[in-house]
DNA sequence: CTCACCGCCTCTGTATACATTCGTGAGCCT
DNA sequence: AGGCTCACGAATGTATACAGAGGCGGTGAG
């Protein structure tokens, strides 16, 4: 594997996990030695990370990582919303009945894995069935902005836990989508994701009004922190 | 400006311009040497590049321009319509009502601008009609999604030319997009934006069906090279 | 004590040298 | 004659050296 991907890799989970805070400075000497690369693949990662939108390059003050609030989660799905229904729709228009068959009777017995208190299993559920209705779009295009957004979308549920009611619903409105998807239904499976992703929404800024949006987590050594309250 | 930058401006404008035909292998030395920079700029525009999803990096041939065909022109559009509609129906919510009105009458008042055979006074029109609803509709994320595919559709539009009737209709179709963001009219700002982007690709499609979509390609114009003293 | 200016110093941006990998072509073997 | 293998070469990927610009701190003056 490249040096450039490690180090992409490396600063995007980082990220993502709110181990690097948002308005952290990334300088690219102070990266490059702490992944034990050069800068050049760290110059790389970071126009890389640029172009996600992870992180900022403010002129003078070098990259820094990009803030995440309850606010940028509401433009967050203004856009997802439009992208998520549409790809919902021409999926339900495109789809292989039996990708979404499986799909169905897994959300359908979602209930056990959402018991489980390690949840990468139901995520990874949720993950799949977002590939699935990529792949049933069959819009590069589409399917490249997603992922985008869901990426950002990944940095704020990190923060904004769901708590198991929400994902018993949550995997009550998948299996309605992936029902309406599987009936050719087009109408009804752009319906169905607009209220899953309202619902989602309303949990985050729900999460970010009672006061859980500002805890970064950080499992790293403080030494590699730069402090933020200064 | 950055040596990066000019490399990153002078490659996009010139596959925007199809000077760099779909398929063309970018080597970084033989660039590099065109452009005279040294390779580190010219990897850098190309990383722009691919993330804008202009250029494809494939395993082991380099890095290429990407294909152009009718065909993405209706997937771009599916993803295009589902945004733009969005950011009308947001734009006629929150918009500064100056701004349109200032629109409105440039719209109107199109036909001039349309007759002279140098339409960049129209297209910067509509330049500024766009650029008005991204700032209207108030969300980042979408204006710089929608950036970004308004860069693949100038590539398109390229090959795909308006005809003088088309561009008259199409002035028409923004008048009636301006006056209902301007009236507050969500339900009719997003309508009027997907009847007029519906028109738009079916231009585009036509131009393609009669042929007119294969080769402008010019010839390696060694002019290109870029004004280092810019 | 505070503000402004100057200088240092670290940072980014660029160029270039080096290594590693992959493609291509030729030659040999089957 | 065709296919496989090896070697050469050119390309990318990486490291590092160098230059310029900007920020920050120190010092001096008001």
């Amino acid at each position: 594997m490249r040096a450039s991907d490690r180090a992409y890799s490396a600063l995007r989970s980082e990220i993502l996990e709110w181990h690097l805070a948002p308005g952290t400075i990334l300088g690219e000497v102070e990266q490059a030695a702490r992944l034990g690369v050069s800068r050049t693949p760290v110059r790389e990662a970071l126009a890389r990370l640029s172009g996600d939108g992870l992180v900022e390059s403010l002129p003078g003050r070098g990259v820094v990582v990009a803030e995440a609030s309850a606010d940028s989660a509401a433009e967050l799905f203004e856009v997802r919303i439009a992208l998520e229904t549409q790809a919902a729709a021409l999926a339900a228009q495109r789809r292989d009945p039996a990708v979404f068959e499986g799909l169905r009777d897994e959300f359908a017995g979602a209930a056990s894995l959402i018991a489980d208190p390690d949840r990468s299993a139901y995520y990874d559920l949720v993950a799949r069935f977002d590939r699935a209705v990529d792949d049933a779009a069959a819009n590069t295009y589409l399917a490249s902005t997603l992922t985008g957004l869901r990426t950002h979308l990944a940095r704020l549920r990190r923060v904004a836990q769901d708590n198991p009611q929400r994902l018993a619903a949550a995997a009550r409105e998948h299996l309605l989508i992936v029902e309406a998807i599987l009936a050719g239904d087009v109408d009804l499976a752009r319906s169905a994701t607009a209220v899953h992703l309202h619902n989602s929404l309303a949990t985050i800024i729900d999460a970010a009004d009672s006061g859980r949006f500002a805890a970064p987590v950080s499992t790293h050594d403080p030494a590699h922190q730069i402090d933020r309250t200064a």
